[in-house]
DNA sequence: CTCCCGATAT
DNA sequence: ATATCAGGAG
């Protein structure tokens, strides 16, 4: 594996100057519905989450008011998102789980993170740069797809593509990188079609695409 | 590896 | 029709 660093230089520089602080596309208001948020877009796009929590962080944005309202409600209030019954098994678990454990309040380190239902590594990593606790970089589909066809991750998992890029990517930028490489997959080096006429790196991409 | 799963783009 | 979408658990 011999990234090109000439080409996370280009894309970065361009991202920082274009998006300095970028923040996650799904809505939140405190770190309970951020959780909630993101366990909730496996495998579903932010656009869908969005519709689906508007009304439901209304009415419920604190584990005591999701519990009160109940799983069959839940469920009832996002099956328009995939997986939705598992998600609200899931929601209503780790909300009383944060009663139960931490006093309603959400465990800000990754271990705590992780042991709640529906929560894996990319979801705490998510909530933990999110929240500024610490830089993570959250491997998802995007992250995973774009890191391969760039060439600076070959490894076949996300656990290990995600040490390949902490090791790549400049301290200074590895805050943001996550969220610039999801916005350069979600945008221009889509998965089906890329758009490689408007991507600001087609002269030094390898053009690896991955299945 | 399989299952969970609706909405949207192609 | 089918691939894809901020994956995680058994």
């Amino acid at each position: 594996m011999r990234p090109d660093p000439r080409l996370i230089e280009k894309l970065f520089t361009r991202f920082e100057a274009d998006k300095p602080d970028p923040k996650t596309e799904l809505d939140f208001i405190n770190p309970y519905t951020l959780v909630v948020a993101v366990a909730l877009s496996a495998q579903t796009t932010d656009k869908a989450v969005n519709k689906a929590t508007k009304p439901l962080f209304d009415l419920a944005y604190n584990p005591f008011d999701m519990v009160a309202l109940g799983e069959e409600k839940l469920s009832a209030m996002i099956a328009s998102i995939g997986l939705y019954r598992t998600k609200a098994k899931n929601v209503i678990k780790l909300s009383q789980i944060l009663i139960d454990s931490y006093g309603g309040q959400v465990p800000l380190n990754r271990d705590a993170l992780m042991a709640l239902p529906g929560v894996g590594r990319k979801t705490a990593s998510v909530v933990l740069n999110e929240l500024n606790i610490e830089p993570a970089i959250a491997v998802d589909t995007h992250v995973y797809r774009v890191s391969h066809r760039l060439g600076i991750a070959d490894a076949n998992t996300p656990d290990k593509v995600e040490a390949q890029l902490m090791a790549i990517i400049p301290q200074k930028w590895l805050t943001r990188a996550h969220h610039w490489l999801i916005l350069h997959g979600r945008y221009t080096c889509v998965a089906r079609k890329p758009m490689c006429e408007q991507c600001i790196v087609a002269d030094l991409c390898p053009k690896i695409s991955v299945s």
